[in-house]
DNA sequence: AGAATAGTGTCTGTTAGACAGTATCGC
DNA sequence: GCGATACTGTCTAACAGACACTATTCT
C-alpha cells in the first residue's frame, strides 16, 4: 500500500536515485529505541453478596502479570511486550495478550504512548504504546504463559481527592489543580496492591499541562500505574458518548446490571429514571426475564445497533 | 524517578539479581524499529477579501516542509523527524519543529500513533508518534532549515461526503459507513496539493473499526495524508469542550473572528447568537474597539479563564 | 405485610437550535 | 438612507438532575 514518489528518476543531492539511496541507506545508522506495547485489559466482574435477596455488585478488575524476571521480578504489571519487526502495532497488542495470558477476540483500543521518561525501563530506552481491552468475564480463560509467571484479575477500588492550589480568580493568569488517587488492587484471592498517584494540572491561559507522580514506593511494575490511570479516564469519558461499555457485558443483561457497570466505570452513583431514559435508545427488551430471584424479576434486555449511539 | 523493585537482591531463574542481569543484558539483542515524532502545526490565516468594508475571511492553515532528500523527495510532508535517545517524545516534537521550521513555544498535543503497515517507509520500519501544534499567526517566523528544503502554510479546504452502505435495519448486526474527503491544500502563493481520503467505518456491536485509504496518488509523503485528517478531527472534536481554540487566537479578537475560527474548525456554519452564548464564558471585554472599519466597529475580548471551560 | 429491587411520572432549570429583529458605524 | 456587520431577544423542543411514587416478586 506504500505510495511511492511516482518520479523515481529524480536524484537527490548526492546525485542518487531512490533506488541506489536506499541500497547505500544504513537503517541502524542512529541507535533506535524499544517499543513495547502494554495493553490494560478491564472485565466486570459480579461479587455475591450475602444476603440472597440483595442483587449482585458490580467490580471494574484489570488483567495483571507477574513478572518472570528481571527488572520489577516478582511484581505485578500490565500484559504486554516487545514489537517484532514483522507485525503493526495492533497485531502487536493482540499477540502478547494471547501469549501471556490466553486472552482473544476482544475490543482493543489504543490510548497513548508513552515514552517521556528516558529510564522508565532500567535495561533500555522504551517506548510503549499502550492499548485499553474490554471483554465480558467468563468469556475467556485466563492462562499464565511465557514471560509471566502467574496472571491474574485485580478489582480496582480508587477514590479521588481534588485540591485547588490557586482559588479562582480573575487576577492569576495561571491555575493549579492537584488530584491525588488512591488504588487498591484486590484480586479474587485477595491479593492486594496499593498505591497513590498525585496529578499535578497547570492551566496557564488556555493550554493544560500534567504531571503525574506516583507517591508510592509499593506498586506496580515500570510506569504501569500511569497507564492504568490513563484507561480509567479514557473509558470513563468514552462511557459518556459511546456504546463502548456493551463490550464489556453479556449478550443478555437487565438495565440493573447495565446501570451498576457504569456505575463503576464513572466512579459514581446514578439515578435510575435518568439512567433508563438514556440509554434507552441503546439498547432492546429480549421479552425473557430474570429466574429465581427473591424479589421481582427485571427484564433482560440486549443491545441494540443505533446510528446516534455513535456520535 | 525510575522505582526500582525494591528487593535488588532476589534472584531470576539463571541465578542472576539485578544487577548481574542488567549488565549481561544486550539491549540489541532484537531488532527494533525506528520511532519518529512528526507534527501537525495549525494556524488561522487572515484572508483580505476585495471589498474593504466587508470582514476578512479565516482559513486554517497547516505548515509543511519540502522534503530535501529520498524517499518523497520534492514533496510535501509534516515536519518531523527521528527520536533521539537522550530526549523524551515532546521534547523530540519540539525539537524537530525549531529545526525544521523555527517554530517554538507552541500548544502542542500527542495524538495518536502510527504503525499498523510495516512499509509506510520504504527505508525501514517506522513507529510515528503524532503530535499536534497550535499556534497564532505572525507570532512565529517560519523558516526552512535542515532536511527541509522549503516551508509553508496551506490553507486546508475539506469537502466530505456520507455514504451509508447498509441501511438502518434492526436485523443487521453489522452496519457500514464510507466518507470520502476531499482535500485541497493551497499555499499563499498558489501552489496546490489535492488528494482524497476513503474512510470506512465498520460497526460490529458495540464496536467500530476504521480503515483509511487514499484514493490518490499525488499527495502528502508517506501517510501524511492519514495523520492530518486525525488532527483535523481531534481538533475539531476538542474544540466543542476545551478552549483549545484560543491557542490560535491573537491577545485581542473580535467575537466576529472567534466564530470564524470555530466555523472553519468545525467545517461548518454557526448562528451567531447561538454562538455568542456558548463561549461567553470564556471571553472577557477588554474595553476597546476595533478601528477604522467601515462598519459597526466590534468589541475586543479576550480569553477568560475558568474552571468550567475545561470540563 | 415486609423486604428488596424494578420500573415510571413529573417538576425544574438549563441548553441547543432557529430565526427575527435592533444597533451602529462610514459614506 | 444604504451597505454591511455587530449584537440582542425570544420561542421551542430537548435534555439533565433530582426525587417521589407505583409495581412486582418471594417469604
Amino acid at each position: 500500500m506504500a505510495k511511492q514518489n511516482k518520479d523515481v528518476t529524480r536524484r537527490n543531492s548526492k546525485g542518487q536515485t531512490l533506488e541506489t539511496f536506499l541500497k547505500s541507506y544504513d537503517p541502524d545508522r542512529y541507535p533506535k529505541p524499544s517499543v513495547t506495547t502494554d495493553i490494560v485489559v478491564f472485565t466486570i466482574q459480579n461479587k455475591e453478596v450475602g444476603n440472597r435477596r440483595m442483587r449482585n455488585q458490580k467490580e471494574l478488575q484489570v488483567l495483571l502479570v507477574k513478572r518472570r524476571d528481571h527488572p520489577y521480578i516478582g511484581q505485578w504489571a500490565l500484559p504486554g511486550g516487545f514489537l517484532e519487526m514483522n507485525e503493526g502495532l495492533l497485531e502487536s497488542a493482540k499477540r502478547e495478550l494471547q501469549e501471556e495470558t490466553n486472552v482473544q477476540d476482544v475490543y482493543l483500543e489504543q490510548l497513548y504512548t508513552f515514552g517521556e521518561a528516558l529510564d522508565r525501563d532500567p535495561r533500555m530506552r522504551v517506548i510503549s504504546v499502550a492499548y485499553m481491552a474490554l471483554i465480558g468475564k467468563g468469556k475467556q480463560r485466563i492462562v499464565a504463559s511465557d514471560d509471566a509467571e502467574d496472571a491474574k484479575w485485580f478489582s480496582i477500588k480508587r477514590k479521588e481527592n481534588w485540591r485547588r492550589l490557586d482559588e479562582t480568580s480573575d487576577r492569576f493568569e495561571v491555575q493549579r489543580l492537584e488530584k491525588s488517587t488512591t488504588y487498591e488492587l484486590i484480586s479474587d484471592d485477595g491479593e492486594m496492591i496499593a498505591f497513590e498517584l498525585l496529578k499535578k494540572i497547570e492551566r496557564r491561559g488556555a493550554t493544560q499541562e500534567k504531571e503525574i507522580t506516583s507517591l508510592s514506593e509499593e506498586g506496580l511494575a515500570f510506569d504501569h500505574h500511569e497507564i492504568l490511570d490513563y484507561a480509567l479516564e479514557r473509558i470513563a469519558s468514552k462511557a459518556e458518548y459511546t456504546p463502548i461499555v456493551f463490550n464489556l457485558m453479556p449478550e443478555r443483561f437487565t438495565l440493573s446490571d447495565l446501570q451498576q457497570v457504569y456505575e463503576v466505570i464513572l466512579n459514581q452513583p446514578l439515578y435510575a429514571a435518568n439512567f433508563r431514559r438514556k440509554i434507552a435508545h441503546m439498547v432492546e427488551e429480549t421479552g425473557s426475564y430474570e429466574e429465581n430471584t427473591q424479589r421481582r424479576p427485571a427484564r433482560y434486555y440486549k443491545y441494540k445497533f443505533n446510528w446516534n449511539s455513535w456520535e
